[in-house]
DNA sequence: TCCTTTGGAATTTTT
DNA sequence: TTCCAAAGGA
């Protein structure tokens, strides 16, 4: 396989490492992707392993649909059979066959975060504790960090016996696990553990896929938990050939549960492993690579190792030290104009921030020079309103047991059924031990409710019963459009006619679109299926290479991916490193880390910025430059632009790149009306629909003012632009 | 039950 | 600043 031959000694070498526990130590850009998928072939090819007895994990299904591709086309086809997914999606996998066997129905639907804030806040009230105690938040993070490390609720009672607050946690933590299962729901924390809990209590389904895999391997394997590391270890037990690759330094996910001892301890653990460094980094200069080795050699819990390179040493870091944030943004924008104008393309750039707060500033300042952007993260399609309350609706068509979702969705659109009738439901509900919808269905345990209430309660009933039966024999879009129709959710839509009614009737629009093309996709295609999809899908996976946008971003987000020329924003105390990290060195540690991360982005050409002063919550702070930029010597950073010298507050509008009301005009007076009139109609890119109030100056200073009487806005003028006209 | 007002909190989020 | 959720009034 000539491909093999391309690889360095140290890849060679874990490619074609044969039996036994393997753990490659993968810096950052030194090809472990490509190790890992050389590896795959290695054994199917020349070890003559069969594709099923293969295992690989991934963390996100962008990766794991990567791998397979790369793996297809390194065998040339051939891999029927290869489990190559996410540990959650493997995990499913198995779960929906066998969950039957520790109470669990096999059609389980998954809870996300809010569905599992919502129990939690459900159940502080039902112990009547105290809200302001017991914040529902802290306490589903102290829950999930339970569960990250496989303590379950009676383990947790006892280490926390004298711990007043945590015993009453420990309570919550109880109910909680009852609830979901009540609901036949798992949490994404449940998908794992709950198959850690199988091949606990059914050794002979572990022992089946023991046998099964006889080569497991895993990605990312620095960000895996304990019941992720866990279950691994379990299944590779039988034949022992488990393959990690992963790089301490970038993980960045410990705050999440991942723990960052699994891949440090790896030798410990497997006494046999033999270790692979992969130290030469294909992606970066040299001056990238030395900017971030000098930030993440402060870190004291680490494997010692340098990345270096080949590549010639590259251009400095350049370091723009902002007046505020939107002189930041400016500096930022046009530099990609500028850089473009050179002959790079939109989508050469990313733009990272630490918090998704930051991308206002820059994307005001995008929008304002027209560059096509792109937004990574924030949020999420799925986790809009509209799309939420469609997909409980479906929830509760496949399982009826889900209180979560009836409870979202029973009174929208409004259908008078208020808290009241909903506290009677639930109380019957619980003394009968069944579900909430099963209570509707009661004639006798309506008596408990007015007749009113009753009549409500039974035309809701009613409707979701006819669209479970509609359900056996439509597509899922016909049910969908269906449900759309009968629960009165469109029409509901259809009475909101600003722009917000509008972007979500846009929104549900997307989401048939999306269920159409699911439907296309996989032949046989199920509800079930649907629901779970959009359970384990995020934003990241549908990131196309080239979009020929500008892409901004978390951190976090961008881990894993490399763009030539990268921004890192806001190096400032107290945003990065975060102000909530800073204290702890073990936080700082895993700043330092994201820091890190963000720095081996970059192919050529590294820029980051700060700001003098920042608007924070509504109110300006001075800002102290981040401890990161001091940790790199001086000789590596070219430090550009200066408060002193610049005013900067509005540079940007003396700017002839960006564009002029004017030249907006020019362009549509093409086809002859003359739109910016007062009482006329403009969209704004940020602010949607507005009517034009007055138009002064003319050419070079025309300006228009605009009321955005929804917003409450009387008055906003505009100068360049963000604004086109809107047809009436 | 629904609508408006008010107050408090506000990282990061692969699944 | 901006978002959300709880409280209070109609």
């Amino acid at each position: 396989m000539e491909l093999f031959q391309e690889l360095n000694e140290q890849q060679y070498k874990a490619v074609t490492h044969g039996e036994g526990p393997l753990l490659v130590l993968a810096g950052a850009g030194s090809g472990k992707t490509r190790v890992l998928t050389c590896r795959i072939a290695y054994l199917v090819e020349k070890k003559g392993v069969k594709p099923d007895e293969i295992l690989a994990i991934t963390f996100t299904n962008k990766a794991a649909r990567e791998m397979k591709e790369r793996v297809e086309h390194l065998l040339g086809g051939g891999i029927k059979g290869m489990w190559i997914s996410t540990f959650h999606s493997a995990c499913v996998r198995i779960l929906r066959r066998y969950i039957h066997e520790i109470g669990y129905n096999n059609n389980f639907v998954i809870y996300d975060e809010s569905d599992q804030l919502s129990i939690t806040k459900d159940i502080i009230k039902q112990l009547n504790m105290d809200e302001r105690y017991y914040p529902p938040k802290a306490v589903k993070a102290e829950i999930g960090r339970a569960k990250d490390s496989l303590i379950v609720p009676s383990d947790y009672y006892k280490m926390y016996r004298d711990d007043f607050r945590r015993s009453k946690i420990a309570e919550v933590y109880d109910l909680y696990q009852k609830r979901l299962q009540q609901n036949n729901a798992l949490d994404f924390d449940d998908i794992i553990n709950k198959t850690i809990e199988l091949f606990t209590l059914k050794p002979h389904i572990l022992e089946y896929y023991q046998k099964k895999f006889k080569y497991i391997l895993v990605d990312e394997y620095q960000d895996t938990n304990k019941a992720q590391y866990l279950m691994v270890k379990m299944l590779s037990k039988g034949h022992r050939n488990l393959c990690v690759v992963g790089d301490d330094d970038q993980c960045i996910y410990e705050w999440r549960g991942a723990n960052i001892s699994n891949i440090l301890d790896f030798e410990k653990d497997f006494k046999d492993a033999v270790v692979v460094k992969l130290e030469q980094n294909y992606r970066s200069t040299g001056n990238i690579l030395e900017c971030a080795n000098s930030v993440i050699i402060h870190n004291r819990g680490r494997k010692e190792k340098r990345l270096w390179t080949r590549q010639g040493s590259g251009s400095k870091l350049r370091w723009y030290q902002a007046y505020n944030e939107r002189d930041e943004a400016r500096f930022i924008v046009s530099i990609i104009k500028e850089m473009v104008g050179e002959g790079r393309k939109y989508s050469d750039f990313a733009v990272l921030y630490r918090m998704n707060a930051q991308s206002r500033a820059i994307e005001d300042a995008l929008v304002e020079m027209g560059v096509p952007y792109r937004i990574v993260g924030g949020l999420k399609f799925y986790d809009r309103k509209e799309i939420k309350d469609i997909i409980a609706y479906l929830r509760l068509l496949v399982n009826p047991q889900d209180d979560v979702s009836l409870k979202r969705i029973i009174n929208v659109p409004k259908r008078g059924i208020g808290k009241a009738t909903l506290d009677v439901v639930e109380k019957v509900a619980g003394d009968m031990s069944c579900s909430m919808f099963n209570v509707l269905l009661k004639e006798e345990c309506q008596g408990a409710l007015g007749t009113r209430a009753a009549g409500r309660v039974h035309d809701f009933a009613q409707t979701m019963l006819n669209l479970m039966a509609f359900k056996v024999s439509a597509s899922l879009v016909e049910l969908v459009e269906e449900l759309l129709d009968k629960t009165g959710y469109i029409q509901m839509l259809e009475s909101q006619r600003d722009k917000e009614g509008l972007d979500r009737m846009a929104n549900v629009q997307e989401f048939i679109s999306a269920v159409k093309e699911y439907e296309e996709i996989n032949e046989d295609s199920t509800l079930e299926g649907f629901l779970e999809n959009v359970s384990l899908v995020s934003d990241i996976d549908t990131l196309e290479e080239d979009y020929g946008s500008v892409v901004l971003m978390t951190v976090h987000s961008a881990k894993g991916l490399e763009f030539p020329v990268v921004f890192v924003s806001g190096m400032e105390e107290g945003l990065f490193p975060h102000a909530r990290s800073i204290d702890d060195p073990a936080g700082l540690e895993e700043e330092r880390r994201l820091c890190y991360v963000a720095f081996t982005r970059a192919r050529q050409q590294l820029y980051v910025t700060s700001a003098h002063q920042r608007t924070v919550y509504g109110n300006t702070v001075y800002t102290t430059v981040s401890q990161f930029i001091k940790d790199i010597p001086d000789h590596l950073i070219e430090q550009i632009g200066d408060r002193d010298k610049e005013h900067i507050e509005d540079r940007g509008k003396g700017d002839n790149r960006i564009i002029k009301l004017s030249e907006v005009r020019k362009k549509d007076t093409a086809q002859d009306k003359p739109k910016f009139n007062p009482g006329g109609k403009v969209e704004h890119a940020r602010f949607g629909i507005g009517t034009i109030v007055s138009v002064s100056g003319t050419g070079e200073d025309e300006e228009l003012k605009v009321a955005f009487p929804k917003l409450g806005i009387k008055q906003f003028i505009v100068k360049y632009a963000p604004i086109k006209p809107v047809e009436q």
